[in-house]
DNA sequence: TAAGAAAACGACATTGTTGTCTGTTTTAGG
DNA sequence: CCTAAAACAGACAACAATGTCGTTTTCTTA
């Protein structure tokens, strides 16, 4: 009486199933893809794959709860002295690393603009995206105001607003690049725009 | 040998269960809305919906060509001439015949970001999806260049990037209103926002 | 190396939806 | 009022996807 299997070769499994998972979502979008596409790309039966997925909700989930860990894990004070100004903490938080405007985009950004939006009648999701707004959104709006008590910014505008339209404005590049594609709405310079707008309206001091 | 049932029954016929669909869509959404859920709707038999219309697509894209329809019909020089000024022409382009931000929102739109965002892999829908983008940016792109020449804007950016810009936030909206509500997004100040940001960036004159 | 436990397999029953098709009803013109 | 043509009804077959379950394989440990 003892596990069959070590534990790392099922956490080795379980990774393998969620990278074919993504990739497959990534092709596919979430609507599209099925249970058997994901078993043919993994190469695996469908029990395999049910012991440990219970279906493809429970399967995408795991894939972007394990994605949002990463952003969770600093804790903000440390972001931002390590960013070395609030400015640069503002766009690290939708540019991502690099602080720099591209033309590219999360892959999986399509797939999960689909599940939200698609499950926007079913309790459960809905919660699970006011939780991931009001992360994104409190992140967001809590470096803006330590911005501000630092003298760094002097908005024009409402702080809360400011944050949410950030949001807003983010989930209206991936829709937009999603349905017609990157090199149909210049990504890049319309990212540059907003941290024009940005500078402005939070009235970047330096 | 005539027709058996007169012209306008027909149409009558085709916008009741046009008006059903509507009110289907709106409730589930694209995705989980079945035939079997218009055809309770509106009161037909199954027979009797595909009289009129093919499957599911058919019936959404008859349903949002015919909104389409009315932006068209007036002609740009014309609707600008009426609203005064380009300011008002442009703001008439997102917030419509009010021009006042509100927390309203097109009961329509979270299904038609389904329809598009799933439908992003079909040839057919994603060139649908861009005809509609770069209708609505081109529109938006022509105010604002008409609005310079006549010497109402001094933009500080690209035109052109301007009239995308728009174009994403608006979808934006669209998606966080769909997802998390709008009475989680302060959807009537984002707007505001939007529009000090545009004066600001269209350095509108007067 | 044998035993036992869990992992992995794949067949299967079930379910929900679709589009078609045949029969019936309705309607307008002759 | 009769008839032809089209509208409408509803049964049905086909299909695709799901989740379960009994069986087989694999691995660990004793």
């Amino acid at each position: 009486m003892s596990p069959k299997v070590s534990q790392e070769h099922k956490e080795q499994r379980r990774n393998q199933l969620l990278q074919a998972a993504e990739e497959v979502f990534i092709e596919h979008g979430y609507e599209n893809t099925t249970m058997k596409h994901v078993m043919n790309k993994a190469g695996v039966s469908r029990g395999g794959l049910y012991q440990y997925f219970d279906n493809k909700e429970d399967l995408f989930e795991a894939l972007i709860g394990e994605q949002q860990q990463e952003i969770i894990d600093e804790s903000l004070k440390a972001m931002i002295e390590k960013q070395g100004s609030h400015w640069d903490a503002l766009l690290l938080t939708f540019l991502g690393e690099s602080k720099k405007p591209t033309d590219h985009m999360d892959p999986l950004a399509p797939s999960k603009l689909e599940y939200f939006i698609t499950g926007r009648n079913d309790t459960r999701r809905r919660e699970h995206a006011k939780e991931r707004y009001d992360h994104a959104y409190g992140v967001t709006e809590k470096i803006i105001i330590a911005g501000i008590e630092a003298g760094e910014f002097a908005p024009r505008f409402d702080p809360d607003v400011i944050a949410r339209y950030i949001i807003s404005y983010v989930d209206g590049l991936a829709v937009d690049h999603a349905i017609v594609g990157s090199e149909s709405i210049k990504l890049k310079e319309q990212t540059e725009l907003l941290i024009e707008y940005l500078r402005w309206g939070l009235n970047v001091k330096e």
